[in-house]
DNA sequence: CTGTGATGTTAATAATATTTGACATGGAAA
DNA sequence: TTTCCATGTCAAATATTATTAACATCACAG
């Protein structure tokens, strides 16, 4: 792991709450690779805006359900 | 021109709501350069999700007071 | 045991975001 | 007018993020 994100989220938790779904299912609903989603919800790198959007859509949440950021110290 | 982002924003009403504070300033804020803010203020690309959220932290609102996501057609 | 689906890893490449530096414009002072 | 400041534009370079493909592990059903 090079460079982890200081940003962490939600997004196994929100994949179980909605019906199992995979990480698979999750990348097809919004539109990009498996590996993608694998990388975002290890908080590897934290993703586009546009691509975190497409995720609360996805779960009916709003982007601060999905994504925390440390507040400052 | 060449591709605006779907993702839009208040950041210019947010910017002067909050004392009138100029773009270098908030650049200065969040720690990107002045360019930068002029390209998220002007939508002509979405930010990543780190600087999204110190934009946000700025001005002590939520991710979604800053930046609004087209709902599904 | 064999097969299958879900998850995870790595490396290489493509795409996008951000920086840098230079220059332009309009408005408000001095 | 001249100066300063906020804003804006552009092009090129770097940094970060996203995609692809190939392969590995684990749990579990048959």
């Amino acid at each position: 792991m090079v460079k982890p994100t200081s940003v962490s989220n939600t997004i196994r938790s929100l994949r179980f709450a909605n019906g199992e779904m995979t990480q698979a299912a999750l990348a097809d609903r919004i539109g990009v690779t498996r590996q993608t989603v694998i990388a975002i919800e290890q908080g590897r790198y934290s993703p586009s805006l546009e691509v975190a959007f497409q995720i609360a859509q996805v779960f009916k949440v709003s982007l601060d359900d999905v994504f925390q950021y440390p507040d400052l110290p």
